[in-house]
DNA sequence: GATAATGTGTCAATGAAGCTGACCCAACAC
DNA sequence: GTGTTGGGTCAGCTTCATTGACACATTATC
């Protein structure tokens, strides 16, 4: 059940250089459908704790980098301080997030998750981590290598660069090849 | 937490069975991130129209399938009536969209894009296209192929048969394979 | 040492996009 | 005629984003 049959229906390698109409349609479909789904999990644990989606991101990207600083969150995230201060005020209250000075500068703020706040996140990372695994194991490695290439290239360049930075300086290690790209800026 | 030595790269094809920490976060950042920058473009447009992400999924909808009405259009955007009556109203007062009274049941009001309405799809579709065509070919026939093919998976039971029926009755043009597809459902 | 410039927090107001509950109307079905 | 269905609408609420303005502590600079 990988591997396609000889079906080969709508050609991937038909001609590239001019997309087909339906294959973006296709493409959007997908996105839609599948972008929607995979934060439904989520989306309902996070709902009976009172929070949504943007704490998550918040949990996130804390816990992954522990001792991030707010103006390198902001950055990441992509929003104003303002959107920022909502949510992330009420994790440091409720406990989920911790804040101490800088070392070098005292004017920072560097955030870090709790125990607390790295439990939930993990209860989040558990629920999403099988609905992805699911869809990865149906689709096949070879599937899921095109996936991370095709998202990386939807991806703008500011947001590569953050990535790669957030990926612990491991630039290439997700694309694989396709080094090229010089985006026009989003 | 950063910083895993052992990494050959990232290794698509492991241990599929037990998706890795870093896998997942991986494909987290890059749903995140490429959603957001593929919504990009057709936001801006709308924003210079007043308009916002909700009215291009109508438009695009709708120009999928002239004469859907709104039950259906409810069933697919997975929205309440008074939500989509938000967007779809303005859209039908400002001419984007048009109402026409269903020819065996009167209730319906089955819905079509007019001229205008055709027009500014087009042109949020043109710019989402150059996008979505640029990651293609930067990544290749193979990885767009899997790309599909894991997008359909991270999509819920629902979802996957609304977009079978929306593409035009060719149920496995884009998964190939993977019929089975037993999801626990969202 | 006085004076920027930064990093962060906060108040107030606004908007987009979702939600629930309640109610209405026209048309279909029995 | 009665009940159900497709659709519309009013009122109010929530989340997540926005802008503008201001406050405060700290660092950097002249």
């Amino acid at each position: 059940m990988s591997d396609a049959p000889d079906a080969k229906p709508v050609g991937a390698g038909r001609q590239l250089l001019f997309l087909r109409e339906e294959e973006l349609r296709l493409a959007q479909d997908l996105l839609f459908f599948g972008y929607r789904d995979f934060t439904a999990g989520p989306d309902a644990i996070l709902a009976e704790l009172g929070m949504g989606r943007a704490h998550h991101r918040v949990l996130h990207f804390v816990g992954r980098r522990p001792g991030i600083t707010v103006g390198e969150l902001l950055a990441i995230l992509g929003i104003t301080k303002q959107s920022l201060g909502r949510v992330l005020t009420p994790l440091v209250e409720e406990g989920y997030v911790t804040q101490q000075p800088g070392r070098n500068d005292r004017r920072q703020r560097l955030l870090s998750l709790t125990e607390k706040g790295e439990a939930l996140e993990r209860r989040l990372f558990e629920r999403q981590r099988e609905w992805v695994m699911q869809a990865y194991r149906e689709a096949g490695p070879v599937a899921v290598e095109g996936f991370r290439r095709v998202m990386r290239g939807l991806m703008g360049p500011e947001a590569r660069a953050q990535l790669d930075r957030a990926s612990g300086g491991a630039p290439g290690s997700a694309s694989g090849g396709a080094p090229g790209g010089k985006r026009s800026a989003a």
